[in-house]
DNA sequence: CTGAAAGCGCTTACAG
DNA sequence: CTGAAAGCGCTTACAG
């Protein structure tokens, strides 16, 4: 049998109220007892049963985290391990335990919610996906649970969350080739109703406006999804109608599709810029310069804000905005030859 | 506040024990009072808080998984969260939660797993990492807690493991390229202590006397790490003395390092393969075959082995093997010039 | 400053 | 088949 709070009290010849304020810090104990009682522990090797201690204190130390386990570059984008490094980085530090649970899709997710929060097992929740009218989001608001959003969500009344400034993240990445030199600048984007996605398309034009570049409708093309042979198609059909010294793209994967037709068409001169710096990005011809969006500060700010929240400190915003950074590589590197 | 198994045994008029009977599906229950419990439970939207369910029974029905936090390739390999989410696809079919901590270093794994284990949070415990000597494995066998290790341990006895057969995955990657014609295979190999490491040489070796081709002792190479720089100077050394028609490696890393020196001296007839089949595998030039360990499963079944051993089920075996697969792309399938 | 008691929300022998 | 009671291992008002 494990060794109680019982045991050490008896071993302290005090009473087990007292061993567990020991433990808990309790100011109003006198030194000697306490001494007493952490040499029983330390003697005893007592290490309280953090069940029974969730039970009388209605709260468990814990974070349930929601992961998507459809997502396309689940694998392929070293973005959810960083998140889950990120948030555990934060929570170990504050004594707090992290569960985690795969859903396939909005229906599982709101599951896994419901079981996490009804069974009191977790303090709150961290959520990787944010769609449009959210049930997940919705469902949590309704019972009053803590929870933190990875990804700005449509409405952030009331809700933590935490993500990139995506239109200063792409506002950046044009302006940068708008100083070396670049006019025509090509847009390859995701899914339009994203929010991420609209931020991003404003960035790039909002930049090109600012610096009296043109936009040009046929420059920009949005694809259903973030894969490599939608970058192809829209590369295409981009060069169809123009030629553009400069293509900025909502992701890698995108930016690769784009990099083959580039390749096949010996479009040398062409420069091109990635989104999400994933490690396939140094490993292609040229390499891929990309926006670094710090995926594990993402995962770090999401548990400090949720666990700030459910320990009442008192919280600045309900939001965390993580920078970006653009990784230069060769893709860049091209000199203008317009 | 949550209504608890007495608002539920009030509004069936039943005592709490019933209630409970008829949560844990206990078979003496009359269907007229199940029933009426049933419509209690619903009507009240009833969930058994699970923490108190833990106290009770000694059991949380939660596994802890020890990840390392300092894995070279813990962002380019996605190993870790395949793994992952191969033990949640079981976990969750059966119930268990997992909770996860990532680790700088053994000492710190180590005060993961007295935690998880002394304060009784988890049921069990998943090691992703055995080193030789592994002060866990010894702590775990200790007090006696149930543990499972993905990547076979040292010393077998006495616990329950998974692994892909290391011996026959790469036995059958050289027999393969000897059945293309190749003779003269050449082998780049990671830190040399590692079980891995062993059993991939020695099916190497194997496979070379079973065909009775050649071993050449400066055919093979092994290095301190997984790495593209590793794998660039073994494949240097090796040419120095040799001109193999085919190499293989241990991990893709090691094959992409050996894959820019042969760019680079345009050696296109040498055949490569990989180890891991990472996503950057695909992308290389030429793309590189590469061996896939299907590290899904390798989570699936440390979840699965562990999870019937919680459950004292019988085991057939206390460990679990999982195949692997050699993954053929372009750099198995150049024209043997030789 | 410290102890006895009640309580957190379940489960499960025990008795009927 | 069902209920009253004790217990899981803690915490925390309450009293002294």
């Amino acid at each position: 049998m494990a060794v109680t709070i019982r045991d050490v009290a008896k071993e302290a010849k005090v009473a087990p109220s007292t061993v567990s304020r020991v433990i808990g810090g309790s100011p109003k104990i006198s030194d000697e007892t306490k001494e007493r009682v952490m040499e029983a522990i330390k003697k005893l090797n007592y290490q309280p049963n953090a069940i029974a201690r969730s039970l009388a204190n209605n709260s468990t130390h814990t974070l349930g985290l929601i992961l998507p386990s459809e997502e396309e570059d689940l694998f392929k984008n070293p973005f959810f391990i960083q998140i889950m490094t990120g948030i555990s980085v934060y929570a170990q530090k504050k004594g707090y335990y992290i569960m985690y649970a795969f859903s396939k899709n909005e229906n599982e997710e709101l599951k896994f919610i419901k079981n996490y929060t009804g069974s009191k097992l977790v303090d709150g929740v961290i959520l990787l996906t944010s769609r449009t009218k959210d049930r997940c989001i919705e469902y949590l608001h309704e019972i009053n649970y803590p929870f933190v959003i990875v990804g700005r969500p449509e409405n952030t009344e009331n809700v933590l969350w935490v993500d990139n400034d995506n239109f200063q993240a792409m506002y950046k990445v044009v302006s940068y080739l708008i100083t070396k030199g670049h006019r025509k600048i090509a847009y390859i984007g995701g899914p339009e109703e994203l929010n991420m996605s609209k931020d991003r398309l404003d960035g790039y034009k909002r930049a090109l406006q600012i610096h009296g570049a043109c936009i040009k409708e046929n420059l920009v093309i949005q694809k259903k999804d973030f894969t490599e042979e939608c970058g192809y198609e829209a590369m295409k059909e981009i060069l169809k109608h123009n030629t553009p010294s400069a293509v900025v793209t909502t992701d890698d994967l995108l930016a690769f599709g784009a990099n083959k037709v580039l390749r096949e068409m010996k479009l040398k001169d062409i420069s091109l810029v990635g989104f999400n710096n994933t490690p396939l990005a140094e490993y292609q011809y040229p390499s891929l310069s990309s926006v670094d969006i710090n995926a594990n500060k993402l995962g770090y700010y999401a548990a400090k804000i949720l666990i700030k929240k459910l320990e009442n400190k008192e919280l600045i915003s309900n939001h965390y905005i993580v920078e970006t950074n653009l990784v230069e590589r060769e893709s860049t590197d091209k000199v203008l030859s317009i």
